[in-house]
DNA sequence: CTCCTTACTTAGATCGATCTAAAATGTTTC
DNA sequence: GAAACATTTTAGATCGATCTAAGTAAGGAG
C-alpha cells in the first residue's frame, strides 16, 4: 500500500480509491457528496484522503464538466482606490460561492482589453465582469455573445444587449446641482477629466439637464488632467473661466482630492471662497479638510451586485439582459457654503 | 467538412486539424510554434484555426504539462489603496508573462487565508505571492515547503525558509527620525495601528533603534484604530501623553490620512504647531496640505520584484531561499518644521 | 539501386477527474 | 426459491490537450 506511492508526484483519486480499496467511481462521489455511496464507504474514502493527504484538482474535473470556478474581472485602472473597492466586492461574492477571481488591468486600452478577455477564454472562465475601457466599440458586445461567454459590464456599458451593473450619476449630479442652487450658487462649474465613456458621459450629460431645469448655465465644463498628481496644479483652470464659477462639482474624487488641495495652493477657503462636491465617496475622501460633501455611488456595493448578476446570468443564460443602476446619495458635510 | 461542425459545442484542436488535413499532433505542434513543422502546412493549419473560431484550452493542456499558468495572490486588506499598488505591481509583470492572477483577500485572518491557500492549489496555481495575515504561525511555512508550492512572501514574514521581499523599514525609520531630530526634535510620537506583523515589529523596532541612536526617549508609540474614518477622532490621544510630543511619525499612510485631517479638527497647524511624516507615500496621499513629508516604500515596485522572484523560484525550486529588501527614501515636503 | 540523413508527420498513450450504463449486493415479496 | 426491487459499487469511455516513439518521404552519398 505505502510502498510505491507518495513518490513525488501528485496524489490522485486512483491512488485514494486504492488505499480505500473502493474504485476510482465511488471515491469520486464521495468527493462530490453524493448520496449514492453507503456510509461506512464514505468515511473510509474520507479517511484515506486525510491520510494520503488528497487535493482535488479542479483543472482536471472541468475538462469533463463546463464549469472552471473562474471568475475574470477587468478594470481600466487598478492603482485607483475607486477599482479597488469594487474589486473587493466582487471577491467577496465570488470568494463565498467558492469560486475564484482572476484579475486583469487594461489600463484603458481597447487591444489590451481584447487580449485579456482571450486570455480569459483560453483560462475558461465562467463569465466576466468588465468595466469596458474606453472609446471599447459597441460591435464588442455581439462577439462576446458569439462566444457565448457570460458577461456583466459595471460602472460603464458599450451596450445593453449585455448585463449593466452601475450607479444613476445623472441622479446624483441632480442632487448635487439642487443642493448647491439651494444655497444660492448659479454659477457651477463641472470639474471632468479622464477619457470619454459612457459613465463620463452620463455625468456630463446629467449635469447639463440638472442645471438646465435649474433654469442654469451648464457652460462650464473643464477638463483636467488625468494624473491625481497634477489636478491640483491645474487648479487655474477653474479661474480662467468667462464667468468664475463660485461652486465646482467633481467628476469623480480624484479629483475632488486634487482640486481639494489645489484650492489650498491657491490660499482659498473651501466652502467659503469656493464650494466643492465630491463625486464616488471612497474611503479616503474622509481625509480631506474641510470634510467633503460627497455624492456617493457606493463601489463595494456595485461590485457585490454586479458579481451576483453574472452568477445569475451562468446559472440562467437565456435570461433577458437585465440593467441594475443603483442609488447615489448625497453626504453634506463641509465643503459647500453660500456663495460669497 | 462543415455539416456536423459547430454544433454548439467547443471548437477542439482536432476539428481544427481536420479541417487542415494533417493530425492533432501536428496542429497541436504548430500551436506550441514547433520548427518541425514545414511552413506550408503551418500556415494551413493557422488558416484552419482563424476559419474555426479556435480558442486554446490552457486547461485541457494543463492536465499532462505541469503549468497552469495560474499565480495566487493573497493580501490582507484589498481596500487599502496601499494593497492595490502592490497587486498593480503584480498583475504588471505577472501578465507580461502571459500568466494570469488569481487575487484574493484573507481579511488578515488566519483561517480564511488557508482555506485560500487550499483554494489555490486546487487550481493547480504555479505558484502564490502571500502577504501573510497577522499572527500567521511560522509552521505555515514548513506546510508551504511540503506542498512543494513556491510562494513568496510580500511586505511580511513568517519564516526565512522561504522568498521574502519588503522595504527596509527599519532604515526609512531611522531616516524620518534622523531628519526630525536635525530640525531639534527631541519628543517624537510613534502613531501605530493594525495588527502586529513582521512588518509592524520592524517599523516600531527601527524607531526604537533610530531614536536610541540619537540618544532620545522611544517611549510615545500610540495605537490608533484600524479604520480610517476613526483616526481623525482618536487625534486626542497624542496629547494625553506624559510627554507631549513636538513630531509624529506614521505607521502607514492611513494614519497619517487620519491624523492630518485630525489635526486639522483640533485647530492645529501641521508643520508648525506639530510636524508629521508619513509612511508608504501611497499616491492619495498627494492630496494633503500641508504637503506630507512621507517616507516611501514604493509598493508598486514591491509588487513587481515579488513578482518576478516568485517567476524564478518556479523556474528554479531548488534555489536557496532569498530576501530583497527594498530602499526607502525619505521625500521632504512641508509637514515639518522647528518644534514649537 | 541501396542505405543514410534530414525534415516532417502521426498514432496512441497519457494527465485526473466525471459520467453513463451496467453489475453486484442485499431485501422484500409472492 | 425465484422474481422484483432498492441500494451501492464499478468498468470504461470521455473531456482536450501534450508527448513519446515510430513512421514516411525526399534528397544525397556510395
Amino acid at each position: 500500500m505505502s510502498f510505491d506511492e507518495r513518490k513525488k508526484s501528485r496524489v490522485t483519486l486512483l491512488d485514494v480509491a486504492r488505499h480505500a480499496n473502493v474504485s476510482r467511481a465511488t471515491a469520486s462521489l464521495v468527493l462530490r457528496k453524493s448520496p449514492l455511496v453507503g456510509s461506512e464507504t464514505r468515511s473510509r474514502v474520507e479517511q484515506a484522503m486525510r491520510d494520503l493527504g488528497y487535493v482535488y484538482n479542479i483543472g482536471a474535473a472541468r475538462l469533463r464538466v463546463e464549469r472552471s470556478q473562474i471568475i475574470g474581472a477587468i478594470v481600466p485602472n487598478l492603482t485607483n482606490p475607486f477599482f479597488a473597492e469594487l474589486l473587493s466586492g466582487i471577491e467577496e461574492v465570488i470568494g463565498e460561492t467558492g469560486k475564484v477571481v482572476i484579475l486583469a488591468n487594461s489600463g484603458d486600452k481597447v487591444e489590451r482589453q481584447a487580449m485579456l478577455l482571450q486570455r480569459m477564454r483560453e483560462h475558461g472562465v465562467d463569465g466576466v465582469i468588465l468595466c469596458p475601457a474606453a472609446r471599447t466599440p459597441p460591435a464588442l458586445s455581439e462577439e462576446i455573445a458569439d462566444w457565448g461567454m457570460p458577461v456583466v459590464q459595471v460602472l460603464r456599458h458599450i451596450s445593453f444587449d449585455m448585463d449593466y451593473v452601475g450607479a444613476d450619476y445623472a441622479a446624483g449630479m441632480r442632487q448635487a446641482v439642487d443642493y448647491l442652487a439651494s444655497l444660492g450658487h448659479e454659477k457651477i462649474a463641472f470639474a471632468a477629466h479622464g477619457p470619454v465613456q459612457s459613465a463620463y458621459q452620463e455625468r456630463v450629460d446629467g449635469f447639463r439637464d440638472a442645471m438646465l431645469s435649474k433654469a442654469l448655465d451648464p457652460g462650464i465644463l473643464i477638463q483636467f488632467p488625468t494624473q491625481l498628481g497634477e489636478i491640483a496644479g491645474a487648479t487655474h483652470l477653474l479661474f480662467e473661466q468667462e464667468t468664475r464659477p463660485t461652486a465646482v462639482i467633481c467628476f469623480n474624487h480624484l479629483v475632488a482630492l486634487g482640486l481639494s488641495a489645489g484650492l489650498h495652493d491657491c490660499g482659498l477657503t473651501i466652502g467659503r471662497d469656493l464650494s466643492l462636491i465630491g463625486f464616488d465617496d471612497v474611503a479616503d475622501e474622509e481625509a480631506i479638510r474641510p470634510k467633503l460633501t460627497s455624492v456617493s455611488t457606493g463601489p463595494v456595493t456595485i461590485g457585490e451586485m454586479s458579481a451576483r448578476l453574472l452568477l445569475e446570468r451562468i446559472a440562467n443564460p437565456d435570461l433577458p439582459p437585465r440593467r441594475v443602476v443603483n442609488d447615489t446619495a448625497l453626504h453634506i458635510r463641509q465643503s459647500c457654503g453660500r456663495p460669497a
